[in-house]
Parts: C-alpha cells; structure tokens; sequence
DNA sequence: TATAAATATGAGAATATATTCATATATAAA
DNA sequence: TTTATATATGAATATATTCTCATATTTATA
C-alpha cells in the first residue's frame, strides 16, 4: 500500500485564504448566481440575492457591502470584472469554485 | 430549458459558517489527517501537524493551541471526540467534507 | 456642461477570531 | 496517594472582519 502524499503547506494556506474570502452568506450566493448566469453587474447581482433573502436576515444588503464583497473576492483572484458602459460586470475566474456547491451538499451534518 | 433551483438560504448560511469552521491551515491540516489515518488523539494530530510544517510558519503549535481548533471544529459538528484511557481521539463526523481538498485542486487559481 | 446612474472608496464602529499563557481536569502509573 | 501525562479551559490580548455611512469616481445622457 502506498503512502498518500500529503498536500502542500503553501498549498494548504492558499485553500484556507480562499475558503476564507468565500465562507459568507453574501459571498457564497455571488458564486451561485455567477454559476448560474455566468456574467452579472453588480446591480444585478444586488437584486438577486435580495429577492432570493426575501423573508431572510440577508434582505437589506447595500450597494456599498455587496461592493465591499466583490472587490474582496476580485482581489483575492476568485472573481474578475470588466466595465461595460455605466456598469461593472463580474465573473467567475474559475468556474470550478462553485463545485464546493456539492461538495458541502453530500455532507450529511450540513 | 429548466429553471436551475437556488440553494436555500439558510442552507447557504450553515455552508458559510462550515467554510468559515475549516478555513483556517491548522484546521486544514487535521483534517487531511484525519483522512489518512481516520483517527487520531491530539498530540498524534500535533506530532504530524508539526512535523509537516517543518521549515514553515506553522512549525510551532502549542498543544492548547491545537485543542482550541479541535474543540471548536467540534462545537460545529465537523469533528467528534472520544476519550481512549489517558488521551482523546477526534475523528471527522463526515469524511465526505475532505472532498473539498479535491475540489479546491481543480481551481487553476489555486 | 450639468445631472443622473452605477459602482467604488475610506473611515469608524462593532463584532468575531486567533493566539498565548497559566491553570484546571481526568486518567494512568509509580 | 502522589506524580506524570494528555487534554481542556478561560482570560487577556492582538488581529481581522463585517458593516454602515458619507462621499468620490466614472460614464452616460439631457
């Protein structure tokens, strides 16, 4: 039986600065949204997450935070935007990200 | 074309606070030990916690330090503990949650 | 060019998290 | 029954994060 490598340090600092941008509420339902239509303004994004928190503690997000949100996770490499007359519009650098989506859904305590 | 269903919000909730549990590289890191060896008491976690981070940053973790970790990974239903005569052995409550390391190798940002 | 619309920025407050240190508790062994 | 070993606890501090509010910036339009 072979020894399993194990997962490099630097690596593993990396997962946790990443699984930290993400690990909100907020934050998580940008990547669903994105997954779902791939390039959304911030506006956009803005409706859809307070439409879907509608009778939720998430209903009353401003411009300003969910801003604050994506410039955090754009930083962090997670989320690229592009300008498009008045508005900004924000994607998935990575699409794979979202696949933490089922990830969580097969553990049982979630 | 169908409707592609959103994640309930408060299922995006109790998935922000598990994200949030585990990112961090010490709780990575027993995690992934966990993996391997299914189970293990704290200072089995600490010798391989330590010894992997050798020349790195994470190379001095003190025993409180790591129970600390352990405790609250536990408080959020991720690990579950058992005393075994002197010592404590954690395992993970659901191994499925390691699958997360798969899913964040595919990411090319990673 | 003045105004509106969309987004970003920055400071400040509130809150949460990580870490250390000293010490407590539980079990086993001498 | 004392001592050693393994782990947990709690307070204190340091640091980081989230959120709000006011305002700045950029682009489009009247």
């Amino acid at each position: 039986m072979e020894v399993q490598e194990r997962i490099d340090p630097n690596k593993l600092l990396r997962m946790a600065e990443v699984l930290k941008t993400i690990a909100h509420p907020i934050r998580l339902s940008v990547l669903e949204c994105l997954q779902l239509e791939k390039s959304l303004s911030v506006s956009e994004l803005l409706e859809r997450i307070k439409v879907k928190n509608d009778d939720d503690e998430l209903r009353n997000i401003e411009q300003s935070l969910l801003s604050h949100h994506l410039i955090k996770m754009k930083d962090k490499g997670i989320l690229k935007s592009i300008r498009e007359g008045k508005s900004i519009r924000y994607t998935l650098v990575d699409s794979h990200i979202t696949s933490i989506f089922e990830c969580m859904e097969k553990c049982e305590f979630l």
